[in-house]
DNA sequence: GTCTATACACAGATAGAC
DNA sequence: GTCTATCTGTGTATAGAC
């Protein structure tokens, strides 16, 4: 029979990842998790000894299920638009009612605060994010399939930043568009011609 | 003659406001602010007797001095082009090299964690960018200057989520484009026609 | 108004028993 | 591995002298 309960450390990673998009880095405490999982804050130093440790481990496992997806994607025989809207569709089921948003946008916002190696960690999510982005509208643009300017590169910060903001604006001013809404929006603008 | 210099108490929030731009609400502390200014912490209990007392006079000064930005654009004669480049003016001129960026947007990452009174402040200042958006945005597509869908009201949070995440975006990852640089990407998107 | 002194809670972190 | 116990620093906040 399968051992199905989850190891303290898998616990750890995914209550501080729970505890992070909500709350923020700064704002989030080891006694957060102790009290939640029901062990002591010492046992957690077990395994992650700092702070930082866990927030490192933490973007790490965030970027290796991105870059996996990604992957995928592209391996996929899907058209240029459909791989857009996998991509929207990733963020939009990390995005939760309860709060949370993506790790890494809430990181980024600490990002000050943060020690370098987390920092690093940081920008190689956000260039790989980019990268991708770049790759794929300057892919679909070679067959008509996005209403796109050529300047890929341009075009993909562009992108990235509409995703990242409408995750803060969404949270904090509820009268606004949804996360949803404004990824169905974006989408359009890429693939509706006027 | 006149007094020019600043008095303790705009002293205060001028340091506390670049320290939110910077690290953050839950980052910062009095003991930051003291060490800046050379005072003791008590001295500055005594202008704001709590946190939460300090970061909402700052959020309401900073939905001020928006709200006078916009009013003065309304009243000039420009055309609606030259009104949205008055508004990315207005936050490039927030955005700072030494990492400072929109008071609204940190607060809005930290949503979660502050008082009710904060959050209620964090939406109005929201509300009232997208609703100058939506009509400004209105305005010019009936004259033609905007290459825009009719949904003035979704392209407003559109046009804002970009605003938002562009200002991360650039700090976190310097190898993407710059803050200015996706202003004008964003702003060419809406008024170049293909 | 600004200071000294201090209270109190909580943070991240470590040593060592079990 | 998980615990108890403890250390040390820092956080917000207050009382009261000057």
């Amino acid at each position: 029979m399968m051992n199905t309960k989850k190891s303290t450390h898998q616990n750890i990673m995914d209550t501080a990842q729970k505890l992070i998009q909500r709350k923020g880095f700064n704002a989030f405490s080891y006694a957060d998790i102790a009290k939640e999982l029901d062990i002591k804050t010492s046992s957690i130093h077990y395994y992650f000894p700092s702070k930082t440790d866990l927030g490192l481990e933490l973007m790490k496992r965030y970027r290796k299920t991105i870059q996996e997806v990604l992957e995928q994607v592209d391996q996929s025989e899907l058209g240029s638009r459909e791989k857009l809207q996998e991509y929207l569709q990733a963020y939009q089921s990390i995005f939760s009612e309860d709060g949370r948003i993506c790790l890494c946008v809430m990181l980024s916002s600490d990002i000050i605060t943060l020690e370098d190696s987390i920092q690093q960690e940081v920008k190689l999510f956000l260039q790989l994010n980019l990268d991708w982005l770049a790759k794929t509208l300057e892919e679909g643009v070679k067959c008509n399939a996005f209403n796109c300017h050529a300047d890929t590169h341009a075009e993909a910060s562009l992108f990235l930043s509409t995703l990242i903001g409408s995750m803060l604006l969404a949270r904090a001013n509820p009268k606004s568009l949804s996360f949803h809404q404004i990824g169905q929006v974006l989408y359009d603008k890429y693939t509706l011609h006027d």
